[in-house]
DNA sequence: CTTCAATGTAACTATACTAGTTACAACGGT
DNA sequence: ACCGTTGTAACTAGTATAGTTACATTGAAG
């Protein structure tokens, strides 16, 4: 199965170095942390700077939250690098064949069972936030 | 963002057109009613028989239920269509820099947050069986 | 026993997203 | 002016998806 980008734990990742750490936090020493190419971590930290959740300092470096870490849930992250205008995470097959009654109302069906579905983990994200994980990096 | 695979819709389509006329439900029935070729359904229906769901004729074509309607829930259909072992809907990077306190811990971390979102996921779809479904095609 | 529609698969294609990479322009303290 | 950093574009390899063609197998019916 096709699971969803990485690119959210890559951007939790990087939230919580910036709210540690926001002098130190440049896309190559995120990058350090992560694992990864700065590239990377410089696209992730453009989606969260227009998603309004950090902002970075060009030419000098660096990055700090534009909101408290108890007001940044895992849901805003999702949403922040989930580029895509259409926020739907089930698929669903288009063009039945409206000549049966299946087929004629097949999309209308699963359309609202599957947004119960999201709507049940979104929620569940909503109620993490990133002061939840950072008290867990304190030992 | 890529989203979870339409196979998943074309299932839950197939199994209604069986659990209502199981006599016809030849593959290439079943793909005129949900608009594709005839070999995306019959994989779909070799996916569902694996799972203990359906049983299918081989030679003289249709199948059937091998379970009530009430007793097949979305999460069945769910769990049936994507064959990967591995279960696990989000995607974590690996191999951070387990030098940085943030990198040493980000993968537990996430691993017990994501698990709690895609089961809060699968408990609303394991609330839905295909009966529920079944009734709001007749009208 | 032959026929023939249907199932079961393999193989191949086009498309799309992901993650990584190189390259380079723009920014802004020092 | 210098130089490390950010911001992007462009390209790559790898992988999942959905569709397609082709063909062997199945099994009831004539």
């Amino acid at each position: 199965m096709k699971q969803i980008s990485t690119r959210l734990s890559m951007a939790v990742h990087t939230l919580c170095l910036i709210a540690m750490l926001p002098h130190e936090c440049t896309g190559d020493f995120i990058a350090g942390s992560v694992n990864t190419n700065p590239v990377v971590i410089r696209r992730i930290m453009g989606m969260l700077k227009k998603a309004g959740l950090v902002d970075v300092r060009p030419g000098v470096g660096g990055a700090y939250l534009l909101r408290s870490p108890e007001e940044i849930t895992l849901l805003d992250i999702y949403r922040a690098v989930n580029a895509a205008e259409e926020e739907q995470l089930f698929g669903i097959h288009v063009n039945s064949n409206i000549k049966c009654p299946v087929g004629r109302n097949i999309e209308g069906v699963l359309q609202a069972e599957f947004q119960a579905a999201q709507s049940a983990m979104e929620q569940q994200l909503s109620g993490v936030a990133l002061k939840q994980l950072l008290s867990q990096f304190k030992e």
